[in-house]
Parts: C-alpha cells; sequence; structure tokens
DNA sequence: AACACGGGGCA
DNA sequence: TGCCCAGTGTT
C-alpha cells in the first residue's frame, strides 16, 4: 500500500490542498476555549482532554481546570487528589496523573517552560507522537504531523489510503502523508485544520462532502469511495464482571470508603468496598459479608440486598449488586475510613460509584 | 502486536 | 447494540 501512497502523493495539487484547508480552517474555526492564545500549558492541557473525549464533553472540564490551575506551576504544585477531582467523570485518569508528573518535570529540567523540540517533548510522560506533534504545531508553529483518528479518516478519503486505521502501525503512513502535504507558513492552522474538516465535514457517517473545502481534492469523493473509508477492524466486545459492593454504614451513620490502588484501573480513586465474585454465585450477601470482616475487621451485622448498577468500560463491564450492613466497628488507616455523603463529594470517585452514593442519598431523602 | 484504560453521545 | 471520540503506556 505504501508503493501506491508515493505516487498518489507525486500527482496530489499539495498547494490547492494546504491552501483550501487552511483558508476554510481560518475562516470557519470554532471559538473554543483554548484557542484563546498559544500559551503552550493550555494547549497541553486541551490536548490531554481530548485524547479520545469529544470537544463537547471537554470544554466545561477544561474552562474549570484552567480556572483551577491557570499555570503551568500551579498544576505542578497541586494535590494530585485535587487533581483527580478536577478530572472526575472525564474518564482514563491517569491522563490527569501522567499530566502532572510530566508538568513537575517541566518545572524541574525546563525552568517552567514546554519544551519546543520533538525528542524534548516526546519523552514527557504522556505526550506521544500525536500531542507531540499537535503542541508542537500549534504553541510553537513547528511542522510536525498531529495525527489523530480524524486525521486518519480524512487523509483515508483525500488520498484512498486503504490501509486499516486500527492497526497502531499504519499511522506512520499517515504522518508521512502529513509530512509530504503540511503548509510550513501555518502548521497549527493545517493541523487543526484537519482535525476540525475531521470532527464538522469529514464525519465517520454522513459525511458533508457538498460543504467540504478540499472536496475538488479528495480522491474518495471523485471514485465514490467516501462510504467505502476508511477501513477500520473492530474491537473486542468488553468482558462482564460481576462484583458485589458494600455500603456499611457506622454508628455515627458514616460510611466506609477505600482507596484504590495506585496503578490500574481508576488508580488512587475512591470507591465503597468492593469485590469480584463467580458470576454463578448466589449468596453474595454472604461472600461479601466474608471478605469485608477478613479485610477490615467490621463487626458488620446482615447483609441485605438495595439494587444493581451496571456500568460499561471500554473493556468490561461492571455488573454490580449492592448491598447494605451496619457496623460496630470504626477502623480507619490511609486506605480506607468512614465519612458522610457530603464529604463523599470532595473526594475523587468515579462515577459508577458517584451512581451509587446517589442512589444511597436519594433514599435517605 | 495486543491489551488496559472511562465515559458519554448518537444512529 | 455498536461505533466513535484531538491516544498513551504497558506487556
Amino acid at each position: 500500500m505504501e508503493k501506491d501512497l508515493d505516487a498518489v502523493l507525486t500527482d496530489f495539487p499539495k498547494d490547492k490542498f494546504r491552501d483550501h484547508l487552511v483558508d476554510w480552517f481560518l475562516s470557519e474555526k470554532r471559538d473554543l476555549p483554548w484557542r484563546e492564545n498559544k500559551d503552550p500549558y493550555r494547549i497541553w492541557v486541551s490536548e490531554i482532554m481530548l485524547q479520545q473525549t469529544r470537544v463537547d464533553t471537554v470544554i466545561p472540564y477544561y474552562n474549570q481546570f484552567m480556572q483551577q490551575f491557570p499555570t503551568l506551576s500551579d498544576l505542578a504544585n497541586a494535590e494530585e487528589e485535587k487533581v483527580l477531582k478536577a478530572w472526575e467523570g472525564l474518564g482514563y485518569y491517569s491522563r490527569a496523573r501522567n499530566l502532572q508528573t510530566a508538568v513537575k518535570e517541566v518545572q524541574e529540567n525546563y525552568e517552567g517552560k514546554v519544551p519546543s523540540t520533538i525528542d524534548e517533548i516526546s519523552k514527557l510522560k504522556g505526550v506521544g507522537p500525536y500531542t507531540a506533534g499537535a503542541i508542537l504545531s500549534i504553541a510553537y508553529g513547528v511542522p510536525e504531523p498531529a495525527v489523530d483518528g480524524n486525521v486518519m479518516r480524512v487523509f483515508s478519503r483525500i488520498l484512498t489510503i486503504s490501509d486499516d486505521i486500527g492497526v497502531p502501525k499504519n499511522r506512520k503512513i499517515f504522518e508521512k502523508a502529513v509530512k509530504a502535504l503540511i503548509s510550513h507558513d501555518n502548521p497549527s492552522a493545517f493541523n487543526q485544520g484537519l482535525m476540525e474538516l475531521g470532527a464538522l465535514i469529514c464525519t465517520p457517517t454522513n459525511p458533508a462532502c457538498l460543504l467540504c473545502p478540499v472536496r475538488e481534492e479528495c480522491l474518495a469523493f471523485e471514485k465514490g469511495l467516501v462510504n467505502e473509508l476508511p477501513i477500520k477492524s473492530k474491537k473486542k466486545k468488553p468482558k462482564p464482571l460481576q462484583l458485589v459492593v458494600g455500603v456499611i454504614q457506622n454508628q455515627e451513620g458514616k460510611f466506609l470508603i477505600q482507596q484504590r490502588p495506585e496503578n490500574g484501573l481508576l488508580a488512587n480513586m475512591w470507591e465503597f468496598p468492593t469485590a469480584e465474585v463467580e458470576s454463578d454465585t448466589v449468596q453474595k450477601n454472604e461472600i461479601l459479608a466474608f471478605f469485608l470482616n477478613e479485610k477490615y475487621d467490621l463487626q458488620s451485622g446482615k447483609f441485605n440486598y438495595l439494587f444493581s448498577v451496571d456500568h460499561i468500560f471500554s473493556h468490561l463491564i461492571w455488573k454490580m449488586d449492592v448491598f447494605f450492613a451496619k457496623t460496630t466497628s470504626n477502623v480507619e488507616s490511609e486506605t480506607y475510613r468512614f465519612v458522610t455523603l457530603d464529604e463523599c463529594k470532595e473526594l475523587p470517585f468515579p462515577v459508577v460509584h458517584q451512581k451509587i452514593y446517589q442512589q444511597i442519598e436519594k433514599s435517605l431523602l
């Protein structure tokens, strides 16, 4: 396939494509909060938030985040728990942890100034090939490719590239195409224009070809292949996992919560005590009682079934049965403690456990 | 190369 | 339901 690409690029009207794309972006671009200025820190935060996350979802988080952590040093000096709380609900929480790690590194090794070379910026935690190119081109005007899902979709159509965009190594093919076409006068507008085009015009289904600024140059449009491209392999279905959750109240009316491990799923976030069970388990409340009494030395009473919650992640499904019990114990440590529901709201909780404390709160009213 | 890693929106 | 989203780190 790569041989074809060279041939296609040779005949491709590069200047026309560049100009049409850049002009369109400059006149039609959306007014987004991270486009206020070129502060590399602001661009950086936006690019991390936008990973696998829609613009409309990001906007309120971004505004709140920039208000809370206006500068790189504000973020570097913040407590991780505050950063996670600001990220709560956005998902992929390692993004927040890695961003803070990287920001501290910039503070220490680069005198607080975000590095402007591909080699240096790529070493930062959480900054992969896409984000490196995005920050360099948008904040510093460096002509580096920033290939994301939008760009692969757009280019697969523009140049009729039929390599599977779900296969990671194929990203290099698209980087090569971008390098061959990118505007050196305005790499920022070129890269953002590609993404803007993917978001607004060259959408996955029902692309608005009649409104497309580069329809003239689009080989897929010319050949009637727009609906056949891009090629993308299917993802695996998430695996169901059966969990039991204990809502345990002490004699002051407070609830037991625990902090998750510092690695893996929902790292360092708080939750109601949870245990995995075999999917065919019948006496879930007894399993739960055994597990919790073992782990926390609770003198808990009987566990009564409350309700069930299903929660879908990208790679698994939690099927949770929630039980309630009273305890006379009051044990606490670094990673578990008794809190009021209002105190829960000050700590970073994954959405699925927010659902649980909201249900509890509702039933108490 | 495959998998882990969230959550929401939309046809 | 299934797919997609301004991807990266780990194994």
